[in-house]
DNA sequence: ACCGCACATGAACTTCGTTCACTACGCAAT
DNA sequence: ATTGCGTAGTGAACGAAGTTCATGTGCGGT
């Protein structure tokens, strides 16, 4: 089972080279003859590996998925008896730093689109599910899971920050729009953590 | 002024063209000799038009985000003395409307990203602030302008809703998921409602 | 009628993703 | 050791897409 053979070691190395470059100069720049050229390998054996540029792409993405799951994991497992405006705002900060830190490599997991037919593998839905269950734990004390409540306001909470983000980084982040992106991401916390605490006649 | 030349009608009827084109199949439909073959004219007037296909997506997308001002707009002068809560959520919901209404000509404006070094035309700015100016005039009753907090509170609420709406497109709408969405956009909005009105004393 | 300019034209060029006939290599059987 | 086989790497060739540009053409002015 732990036997890396030549071929996952050159897979490997190719999803290394692959979000190196994303990271660099962004999703455009991943193209097949010079992923080849960069990881030292011929065009066609991407192709036995990934299937298709889009599937390298899927690969990097799910790496990326999981960074940023370990970063919000980590963020999570230390809420312990913190207020909920703390806890969100921590969560919703790591989510930030992680975008910020990772810039175009975040980008890239919402910028591909795979085609037509194709869906996401299941490990995009697995880290999906294990953002929101961090968000979810970090929320049961003050949110009941009646009708599936909880689960609604995790993915509307986890849903507000992420767009706040998207379109902060889509204008590029040009000088004072680093410090709004903060705010906007706090001001937001807080509405929702007073929302959420005042509020225990859930309708 | 008003004149409107072959040029101008041309310009307008591949402009229209292109705008159904993504409608039906999406941003990736949009290939030169595709447009020019059902509008008529030849691959190269597409460039004498528009200077590239980059440029012919932001006209489609100038439109889009035209009758997207329409849409709040016209939402936004019937808030007459309603509550917040109300205000926002129809606000919020006309923008839902539209996102679910065109689709893939709304999607088309966030997932086209324009080549390095060049960025959105002005109108797309204009229509940003026209947007920012409908929320902040709908919130104007109950967030103070104190240090531009109430342009920061249109922000953290427009782009709160986006990313709600955003992945939940993203997810393809799937069954339940069309009623999740609108679930969580009332949510995130009752709770900043919630959250502004019993919050006056903005850090 | 002539000229000249501005613009439409579409074949050709470039750059992609993708394919596939071929090769190289390792391993098992003889 | 040799042979045979199958798996996987290779890169030239193909097709599709954006883009260019030499050429044609129509129209307004003289």
């Amino acid at each position: 089972m732990s036997e890396t053979g030549y071929r996952e070691t050159l897979r490997g190395e190719v999803i290394a080279k692959a979000g190196t470059l994303i990271e660099m100069e962004g999703l455009a720049a991943l193209q097949a003859r010079r992923i080849a050229r960069e990881a030292g390998c011929a065009v066609g054996t991407l192709y036995n590996l990934f299937g298709d540029i889009d599937g390298l792409v899927v690969a990097v993405n799910a790496e990326t998925l999981a960074l940023l799951g370990a970063s919000i994991g980590s963020a999570g497992v230390v809420l312990g008896t913190l207020s909920l405006e703390e806890r969100l705002a921590r969560l919703a900060m790591a989510y930030v730093d992680f975008a910020l830190a990772h810039q175009r490599r975040w980008e890239a997991v919402f910028e591909h689109r795979l085609p037509e037919g194709r869906d996401a593998p299941a490990s995009y839905l697995e880290d999906q599910d294990r953002l929101l269950g961090v968000i979810e734990a970090a929320i049961a004390d003050f949110v009941p899971d009646a009708n599936g409540q909880r689960g609604i306001t995790a993915r509307a909470l986890f849903g507000a920050v992420h767009g706040i983000v998207a379109l902060a980084l889509d204008n590029r982040l040009g000088g004072r729009s680093l410090t709004e992106l903060e705010q906007q991401v706090r001001l937001i916390v807080r509405l929702a953590a007073i929302g959420i605490t005042r509020d225990n006649a859930v309708a």
